[in-house]
DNA sequence: CATTTCACTTGCATAATGCAAGTTAAATAT
DNA sequence: ATATTTAACTTGCATTATGCAAGTGAAATG
């Protein structure tokens, strides 16, 4: 168990603005997916893997900001000093259900792309979700 | 099923993009949140059921914005001519379970409050989500 | 009628986001 | 050994979003 910080400088108690204060923006979410279902580990990674062309001004500070609230660790690859290697922590990776019904929601309505990801995702949900953490847990940095 | 528009002006076609496109900010899952769980119908309910303290201007910006992309509908209120009324539709009430998702997870991994709550959703998941579907679908505008 | 309530707007300050270009350290190529 | 490339950022500046206080107009209430 990790500490618990910052609490107190929430703007209210409720467990869901807690989520929200951490997420809630235009862009962690989409590095969270790309690191679960994608694969990607590094900054660069991160500028390429997605269609959706983060600045890089905001990718390393919303990077910083997940490895402050304790969903992401860094470390640098020791077999190449200049990359630094991204992991999702547990708490990272218990995201996964949140992403899952948000695809799953905005899948049924409205009109988006990868249709087999949502298909895999519909069969088996439970599934899907385990499949994805066991990937990760592989990486897993504690 | 309602007309689906402007996945064309979407930065990806990412299902999960399409979500944060529409609920990737600071205030729009916490109206949610009090249209599902404290049954905040009208502006001043919102204004007053929240412990954040939306802004006036931030709260009308975005009841119109969910308005527009069907996840909420408004109408005058018959006995009161002054009071707009705002419902979820089903699309919105289909976010029940991305909110409960969130909720479980900030539980797990912050300190936050409401227990009662993340008992009852940690006890049995689908029934709190169809226990709220079903409160909802009394109120439900098509 | 006069006042209050309701659902907003408006004006303005501050913060967040976005774009292009620059920086630094480590790795690779010559 | 030096030069170039790569990786991970910063920095400067413009644009956009958010936040606060005050104001507005229509409908309801006293």
């Amino acid at each position: 168990m990790k500490k618990k910080r910052q609490a107190a400088e929430r703007r209210s108690p409720c467990p869901l603005n807690a989520s929200v204060e951490m997420l809630g923006d235009r862009w962690s979410l989409l590095i969270l997916r790309d690191m679960m279902l994608r694969g990607a580990r590094t900054y660069t990674e991160f500028l390429n893997s997605s269609f959706e062309k983060i600045a890089t001004n905001i990718l390393a500070d919303r990077l910083h900001r997940l490895e402050r609230d304790g969903i992401i660790t860094a470390k640098t690859d020791p077999t190449d000093g200049r990359k630094l290697i991204y992991t999702l922590t547990q708490k990272g990776m218990d995201l996964a259900p949140v992403l899952t019904e948000m695809v799953l929601w905005a899948a049924k309505h409205e009109r988006t792309g990868n249709q087999p990801l949502i298909q895999q995702m519909r069969q088996d949900k439970e599934g899907f979700i385990a499949a994805v953490k066991g990937r990760l847990a592989k990486q897993l940095d504690p």
